[in-house]
RNA sequence: GCAGUAUGGCGGCUUGUCGCUCGUUAACGUUGUGGUUGCGAGAGGAAAGUCCGGGCAACACAGAGCGUCACAUUUCUUAACGGGAAGCUGCGGGUGACCGUAGGGUUAAGGUGACAGAAAAGAACCGCCGCAAUCGCGGUAAGGGUGAAAAGGUGGGGUAAGAGCCCACCGGGCACUGUGGUGACAUAGCGCGCCGCACCACCUGUGAGUUGCAAGUUCAUGUAUACCGGCAUCUAAGGGCUGCUCGUCCAUUGCCGGGGGGUAGAACGCUAUACCGACGCAGCAAUGCGCCGGACAGAUAAAUGACAAGCACCUGUCAUUCGACAGGCACAUAACCCGGCUUAUAGCCAUACUGCAUUC
RNA sequence: GGUCCUGUAGCUCAGCUGGAUAGAGCAACAGCCUUCUAAGCUGUGGGCCCUGGGUUCGAAUCCCAGCAGGAUCA
């Protein structure tokens, strides 16, 4: 299996960013929080982000090890759990992960977490109608 | 052996699975770029705080005066510093090894010193003495009390009473001479009764143009009418040039020409130098010189990892020979780059030294 | 990444430059007024002046270091 995750899946637009914040679902998942936005595919049909606010967590190197964390989560489980419902509905979609607690979480809690999130994103794009109008933006 | 002081150093390692960033043409592939595989490299002693000093960049800079800020014992060190090394003197802490802290001048004039106290800088409240005999006038810093601070200390002489007023010893200051030291200074002699606190302000010497890689340069997109130049008009407010003054330059409106604001993005700047390591020489040391070897992060919603196992180290319990079990394994994540300082830091090592206990 | 600012009563701020009494408004509490409440009037309490050193006789204030919070720069 590919676990490959390369700088083009990161979402680094501005507009794309305010976009998925303000216009964005979001599900739960203590201690994380996925904001999605369902596309129409561009050149890479999944791009994402992870955000550690640094009010919650104050040491630099807590927020790098919790990022390191969460990414390789995504990682690991986005090509099982995501692809295939995205692929069956021909949606794209932009997601930002951020992280609620103020403590930090071992990795298999996150992992868990993760793929509960991946899953409920997965289902939602199912459910979507497929794409018909190919007009961007 | 225990407890400590100073200086210097270290700051985990290995394996497996899956990954990230940069470089490389070695291979594959491609019109080419991108790509895949391989190979090489990939956080710290503080990367931190941003407290100093530089490099680098842009802008500014006719000149004169005033002001502001920093530093201030000596000798050295450095690209530079408010840093560092080795000393000197005073004060304070520790049984000790040792540590902390302060250090230009102030002769003259000026300001402040709450409350208390007579008085806070050339002092008379009480007291003492003389004249006078209620008051008052004069002399006096030995005694009292106040205060953070009250005008060298002890003894003797002297006097109306007292006082460095005079003398002896002690403490300090200044000048001269000798000796030691590169020097601050130390020490010996001799002379002068010279003996009035602290801070501010002031003076002297040295240094400082401003802003900072979000500096700055280029490209694509793109168009408010900012800004610039010329000509005509205007001469007052105001603005720029260094914080201020002098001085000097500009100015308002119209026309013509140039030019490209905001927003979002890409590339350069961007990593090879006051570099790192070994050895030798000079020096107490900081450091310098010579010579040999080496190449050591460049990300940008921000890479350098995640998970698992083992080892090393530390603590506790059991055992007191091997060991077993449990827990811990710090602080802290580069963002243009260096030299320092400061702060955080589990645990460990080396050298020199100190105190206590014990054995021979 | 750079530059700068602010921490004082439960809240919002003075006082710092130029050192010697810690203050104002709102809030709280008590009393008056009112049948009762609000408003109004009178009074009371409440502070490790962000933390730790230093200078000084004396520090909220001056100096140094640290810890929080905030602003700004293409």
């Amino acid at each position: 299996m590919d676990h490959k995750l390369k700088k083009d899946e990161k979402l680094c637009s501005r507009t794309a960013v305010n976009l998925l914040f303000d216009q964005g679902k979001s599900l739960m998942a203590f201690p994380l929080r996925a904001a999605y936005r369902l596309r129409p595919r561009g050149e890479h049909p999944v791009q994402f982000l992870i955000s550690i606010p640094k009010k919650r967590i104050r040491r630099a190197v807590m927020r790098v090890t919790l990022r390191r964390r969460v990414r390789e989560a995504y990682r690991l489980t986005r090509r099982e759990l995501l692809m295939p419902g995205l692929d069956q509905s021909g949606w794209g979609v932009d997601i930002a992960f951020v992280y609620l607690d103020k403590a930090p979480a071992p990795y298999h809690v996150i992992h868990e977490k993760m793929t509960s999130l991946l899953q409920r994103i997965a289902t939602a794009a199912e459910q979507q109608p497929p794409v018909n109008d190919p007009e961007p933006q």
